[in-house]
DNA sequence: GTATTTCGTCATGGCCGTTGACAAATTAGT
DNA sequence: ACTAATTTGTCAACGGCCATGACGAAATAC
């Protein structure tokens, strides 16, 4: 009574709309014919829906495209260059980042700024942020983009609310409701761990390419000051019961091991954080000192370095074991700032996979492959633009222009 | 052009008919214009997909039912108790069990043979599976129950295409095709690991009370000879890439520990195994020596006997506090045979959760509570009955008669 | 140049949920 | 006891949406 009953035809309908969008991002461009033998509509309903998507302004036509097999070859459908767009923004420990993309998953504006923003006051951040915002849309509006929705990045716990930030150690921050706290033009606002959004990317970026049979899943590690990781299990992010999955940092390693902040004792955090690593590698950490300048010593050969990300490398990977006997993944990515250490990462960490989980998963003969992120650290930024895309791409009905 | 188009709009109505069972199904006898209200569709919506399935004999009317509130009370709809069954099968170490249920989740008909199935010939353990079938099915069709789906439980790791027994160590399997060697006519066949189905026949017990917002996510125990779990995220069954998700015993809880069969070193089940805790109390595993043995000291106050389950309990916190931290589940539950030893088992299960997992969750100031399973060792019989019932109610059009 | 294949569109039809109204059955109030 | 109010279940009319089948259009194959 109360809400007036969601008529179950409109949702078909709308589903279908979105069905044939999500076609067109991630296939290319396609024919009608091509988009109905993909989501097994006819050619004649994929016709109404095209049209529909066409006069709202979603969809461009391109001249017919495609020779080599017989038969009149079809118009070439393509997702608009204008119109709707996605905003991701990032709020990194020293740097605040904002871009654009378009419907075709094309990046138009881009713009970081370095700040510093360790113990900040979330209103100054947050009013940097927004300036940052303003002017990204106006170029955007230059380009005929007009924001469609908003995702941000932290690097910290959000609610399930996808609002409030309930725990960001490294910025200071503790229940700060951030959508509340951002520009309102630019659609509704999103807040989503840095770690899920750069899963994510990895998901849903050019390179990723599914198994054949259905969605993939995968252990997405990556490293700001702690140790996160976001898991993809059969195409879907796990955000656990309160927000908190894929706490990887604090997987017990050594049991009665070295005290960690958290209470607990031996977690991976202790051995393969960021703290702990440098410490092992002769560097003191302070502000400035971080992963980067451990990947130089690396590069240069510096062997206390070699054998301190060795050393975190075996940690990791004892950690990774669990994971991997726990989720059964379809493979372990390191991503992240973690993934330029990939070259003296990954070796150590293979090993323990290779050890700890060939024959406990039921005797497959290649462990897990493990691989490095492509995308580096880019990957919040990118996920978060395109989660936005995404949303919008799921309600047709809202982008509809005129 | 192969298949014909799958019609959207059958499938809506489909899809509506299945809301409308598995809405009886799960909140007991209601009218008409409650299960409208529960599903979201109007009165004269549910009233024809009620009529239809009265027609085909799943539902039958109850004579009008509640007083107490103004208006006039509507007529109290049920599943029927005829009809349609699921039908469920156990292959356990020492025993196979059979039971048949309503598609109302009663059980209807049960039968368990004690037999010794370790490192037995498939086709003569699947033959005498087969005759219990049959008599089961005998005294199902005396019930007017018709079995509409059978689903199997079996101690080991099955193929994703819930047929094929990859590896089942206790019974000395491999590649056993089930589906293949079983009765034709009590429908689609189905096996699954048995703790996979414990954890979702706790997910679907009456006694389960889901969290206020959405789906439920736990962590489900179990131990046959080795240490299982089964994972339930989001009221979805993690299976795993490759159908191997759960395999808890071999967490690494001490990294450089005892070696495992496995190849690894420490892994949980070379200290909370079946075999290393009745060594630890003093007992030499054999047939006929289990937990049950086990138990039943703990009950006399044998001090090795508590002690050793006490350091078992220790060692399952540990892995346990890694599976919380990376999954963030709302419960754990331990389940199976492993249910019994809860009164010795939960105190240091629960102290090391509460010791490893308390701050790394976010602050979260209860951590994870510990419960044991009321079904005990029923679990995966119930499950997988309960399995085949849900699979039937998924798809009606199966289902009417006439 | 004809046959074949494929594409996009159109008119028709069927299915299905909604809308709005109505009779039936009960409770609340006088 | 009688009326008002409330809720239930049903019916007829309506509208939306996809399927069907046929058609012209545009390319290739022989």
């Amino acid at each position: 009574m109360a809400q007036p009953a969601p008529k179950a035809q409109h949702e078909m309908r709308q589903r279908n709309l979105s069905r044939v969008l999500h076609t067109l991002a991630a296939g290319g461009p396609l024919s009608r014919a091509a988009v109905a033998a993909e989501i097994g509509l006819t050619r004649a309903a994929v016709s109404t829906l095209v049209d529909e998507l066409l006069r709202g302004g979603l969809l461009v036509e391109q001249g017919p495209g495609r020779s080599g097999s017989v038969g009149r070859p079809g118009t070439q459908l393509l997702l608009t260059d204008r119109g709707p767009c996605g905003v991701g923004a990032e709020i990194g420990v020293d740097h605040l980042a904002v871009c654009v993309m378009d419907l075709r998953g094309d990046v138009r504006v881009r713009a970081v700024h370095a700040t510093r923003n360790q113990g900040s006051d979330p209103a100054v951040v947050l009013h940097a942020l927004g300036g940052m915002l303003h002017t990204a849309a106006e170029r955007a509006a230059g380009l005929g983009l007009r924001p469609a929705g908003l995702t941000v990045a932290v690097p910290g716990l959000v609610a399930r609310d996808s609002a409030t930030v309930l725990r960001a150690p490294n910025l200071g921050w503790h229940g700060t409701d951030l959508a509340a706290a951002l520009p309102t033009d630019l659609g509704r606002v999103t807040v989503e761990n840095e770690a899920n959004l750069g899963a994510l990317a990895e998901l849903w970026s050019a390179h990723h390419v599914p198994p054949e049979g259905g969605p993939d899943s995968f252990v997405h590690v990556s490293a700001e000051i702690g140790i996160g990781s976001a898991l993809v299990l059969d195409g879907e992010l796990l955000r656990g019961a309160h927000g908190f999955a894929g706490e990887l940092g604090h997987l017990p390693v050594r049991p009665e091991g070295r005290p960690c902040s958290c209470g607990g004792r031996g977690c991976l955090e202790t051995y393969a954080g960021e703290e702990a690593v440098l410490r092992a590698a002769g560097l003191e950490p302070g502000p400035g000192v971080r992963l980067g300048a451990l990947t130089e010593r690396c590069e240069a050969g510096d062997r206390d370095a070699l054998r301190a990300v060795k050393q975190a490398g075996t940690a990791l990977g004892i950690a990774l074991s669990g994971a991997v006997n726990l989720l059964d993944p379809r493979q372990v990515v390191i991503g992240g700032s973690l993934a330029r250490l990939a070259p003296w990462l990954l070796p150590p960490v293979g090993r323990e996979l290779a050890r700890r989980t060939a024959v406990a998963a039921g005797g497959r003969s290649t462990p897990v492959p493990v691989t490095a992120s492509p995308l580096g650290p880019d990957g919040p930024l990118l996920g978060a633009a395109r989660f936005a895309v995404r949303a919008a791409l799921d309600e047709p009905a809202g982008l509809l222009r005129s």
